[in-house]
DNA sequence: AGCTGATCATAT
DNA sequence: ATATGATCAGCT
């Protein structure tokens, strides 16, 4: 079952992932010849980029959407035994420089635009091999939705573009967090300071909280 | 048990 | 270098 072609509508999309529900990640990466790790330690992309690989996501690591056909971003969202996830979902870097751009030309935003969700179990318990993908949902965000994450988005650039980015812990945004996202800590990268002046800091991402991504699992679940 | 800060691998 | 894919692991 070698998909290399990318799907051709999001209908085509839907299909190859719904075809995956119930599937084990140890039966997917045989079907595509992919040696499974024996755990994620030093492997923690390997889950995204077999799911990547199995539905025909052409971007690589480019800075485009992994469908960029079709504008479809793909995320998988590991879930406990309860099906609620475990972690937070990364979205995209958070600009420490002048910030020029609005809510609606923000890379976040376009990132969220459409994002096909793949929950699979991550249950420590469940060996990697016998872990089992679940049921995929194409997600627009609803008007409630866009409006918290916009707020979140407008509080934390203003604090950043007002040289408050050091004070910005993962504790601010209700949607959104800011947290580190670099290989190691001694990564630096320009930013601004109290004054206006440029600082080093430990490059941050823009993270989704697990209750807002929950919450999208759950609002399908309830409307099939 | 959940969260925050830190970290690991690969592609371009 | 910096983007992609995320999970780890210590602290509360």
């Amino acid at each position: 079952m070698e998909q290399l072609t990318p799907p051709q509508s999001e209908n085509e999309l839907i299909a190859r992932a719904s075809a995956l529900a119930g599937r084990t990640l140890a039966e997917l990466a045989m079907a595509h010849r992919l040696s499974l790790p024996m755990d994620l330690r030093r492997h923690k992309g390997w889950v995204g980029q077999l799911i990547e690989h199995a539905l025909g996501a052409s971007a690589g690591s480019r800075a485009i959407p992994d469908f960029a056909e079709l504008g479809v971003e793909l995320k998988t969202l590991p879930v406990d035994r309860r099906g609620l996830p475990c972690e937070s979902t990364y979205v995209c870097t958070v600009p420490l420089e002048q910030i020029n751009e609005t809510w609606q030309q923000s890379w976040l935003r376009r990132k969220l635009a459409r994002v096909l969700w793949l929950p699979i179990q991550a249950d420590k318990e469940i060996a990697l091999a016998d872990r089992r993908i679940g049921s995929a949902l194409l997600w627009s965000p609803s008007a409630a939705e866009e409006a918290m994450l916009r707020r979140d988005w407008e509080e934390l650039t203003e604090r950043i573009m007002l040289g408050e980015i050091e004070q910005i812990s993962a504790r601010f945004g209700e949607a959104l967090q800011i947290r580190p996202k670099a290989a190691n800590s001694r990564v630096l990268r320009h930013a601004i300071g109290a004054d206006g002046e440029a600082i080093l800091i430990n490059p941050r991402g823009y993270y989704l909280r697990t209750g807002f991504t929950a919450n999208i699992l759950q609002q399908y679940s309830i409307n099939g």
